[in-house]
DNA sequence: CATGAATGAGAGTTCATTCAT
DNA sequence: TATGAATGAACTCTCATTCAT
């Protein structure tokens, strides 16, 4: 089974921008007709590639959503902010950070996020890794929840499980939905929530 | 659609329950597995007629969409509604209808818009009927809106156009998904929604 | 539901033909060229048809192999000698019965069995189809030989059990592969089978 | 095949190693789930090797089953059976040492073996594999016959185009078949195809 | 020698739709 | 009016194979 460690960076990398390729080009044409109504091939010729190639780079159809999914978990932003979350010294100071940071994520990955939204309801697939998303933040989310109770300054009476759902409320797909609805820039939207959520969950 | 007086009557009603029949068990596995989903050949095993019935009977599949529209723009709700309107005596009585109107509809037509909702992103067929739905709506509430302006009691300043549009943000389909995501009865939600359109539209 | 007993006789008769064509072009592209590797279009070609009538008329590929299994066990041959035991008036009789049905039904149903036989081992899907047909065969010869010991005249100490296994061992499919492979006709075969049945089931 | 003197001792050993792995997981794959069904990736798989280690180590699927046979017939038992036939002092002897060798490969290569008989009549790729074993065979047992022909002892009348013919009836691949569904030890076969030839081959 | 990436060809199957009846 | 049969087009996915490394 002795297998070789052998890693070739060119390859590598060639891989890796194939990847990226593809599940860009998925994302654009998912977002634009539909997760159903787009096609592998349809895949394949805008990024580029064999029909093939995008089961070898990336896999089937539904694991184009999941693989989406990943990298937005992957995201640097994602990490930057939980990394940051250790150093916050209140609870204010951590619902800033979620805010600017599922601002900057929702910007990033707005593609994605929109073909996970529109297309949940209709087709199982993407309902799945709709679900999968939504289970990462809102586990990001019980981090920042038991990071706000370490620190204290909480309106009296919220626990732990009323936080997390608050921080899901104030900071999940449907908020930043709204905020996009009512047309307002990603960044403004991030400062209308974070007030909203720290007028409702931090001690006068 | 009116129907020639010397058809054999009895051949016509079996052919309207037929078409009632589809166009049912069509808005059940829609809004069950999506439209892209569902086939022609599901809709008519659990309508219980041939395949070929679905189009005689109705038409493609994207014509079962319209047929839905079309049936729960003529639903007799509706036209009461309308009808009243000629005799209501204040702008308040106005909303008033409007808001039981589109309640009861709302209640009615629960299966036909969560489809036309849950799919108009997913499906251009679908965003099509959700268009020519939200159009007929809109023409409800414009009649509304002059009936409205007729009687007077109006808040100062609240000309045509703003009123045809605040109607529909208070009575139209994203309103009435928030009655629904906010957990409350249809009949709550109208009270609640006539409230908060009373306020904002009428002269105190 | 009311289905109406709609039957036009000329499109029966057609899609029968049709049926039959799809089947016979099956059977022998299978035997030819062995399950795996004949394609749904090559038959649909060979019986010219559409590709999807091939699914539409009998089903998927494997639909076609149950398909000839199922046609092979309502052979009217099976039938005529399935009725013909209950006249028959000795085990000996009805040894001669079995003999000459087999023979005929191989005959008949060379190129299924052919095709059963040669694919089982390498392909589950004709395992499948072999393992229906050989149950169906057994059951036959269940028949056979409870109509020989309600007639008598067996070896001392044959019972049901081993009267079966007999019947399976000299009539089976295997048999009849050794009666092609030694280069005897299906006449000669059906003589000598019976006669080595008989020496071996029959009382002296 | 002879290796050049001054390639890498251990490169090469360990090429053999990998070879024998894909090798053995072929022979494996194929009589578990047929020819046909299994796919080359599979093999890599199983054998722990890259797929395209399949490519560089054997060759092709179809070079596969060749592979397999040669080295059947470089096994070590069929050389010292052909060795030895030079010392034998009777024809009753080489047909004991005939009955021996195949005895023994059959027992080694059963794997092999099955896969060439229950696919050749399903593939044609098996069927050119087991052509060219069958004739490997066949080869043999032409000198077998040939060394009998110059120890003499045989039965009046018998000659060499007989005498090949026989020896592939008594201990072809279809006689070993006959044991294998007898149930008989591979010795017990051994002895009793002897047995049966000899009675057959021998002067009394 | 062995590898990971990429490919072209083709598979089985499902679909919405139309035709003659 | 409603039907069963048949179709052409498209789909996702798997396969054996080759290339640069």
């Amino acid at each position: 089974m002795e297998t070789r460690g052998y890693t070739s960076p060119l390859r590598e990398e060639a891989a890796a921008r194939t990847r990226e390729r593809v599940l860009l080009a998925a994302a654009e044409l998912f977002a634009e007709g539909g997760y159903a109504r787009t096609s592998v091939a349809a895949i394949a010729r805008a990024a580029g590639v064999a029909v093939n190639t995008v089961y070898t780079s990336v896999g089937g159809k539904s694991a184009l959503l999941l693989a989406m999914v990943d990298d937005g978990v992957a995201d640097e932003a994602v990490r930057a902010t939980t990394a940051a979350l250790t150093s916050a010294t209140s609870a204010a100071e951590v619902l800033r950070l979620v805010a600017r940071g599922t601002s900057v994520t929702r910007d990033r990955r707005e593609l994605t996020l929109s073909v996970l939204l529109d297309n949940r309801d209709a087709h199982p697939d993407v309902a799945e890794a709709a679900r999968v998303a939504e289970a990462e933040v809102r586990a990001r989310f019980a981090e920042a929840a038991d990071r706000m109770l370490e620190l204290g300054g909480l309106r009296e009476g919220v626990g732990g499980e009323e936080l997390r759902r608050a921080l899901w409320f104030y900071f999940g797909f449907p908020a930043w939905r709204v905020v996009r609805a009512e047309g307002l820039s990603w960044g403004d939207g991030a400062v209308w929530l974070c007030g909203q959520a720290s007028d409702s969950l931090l001690a006068r």
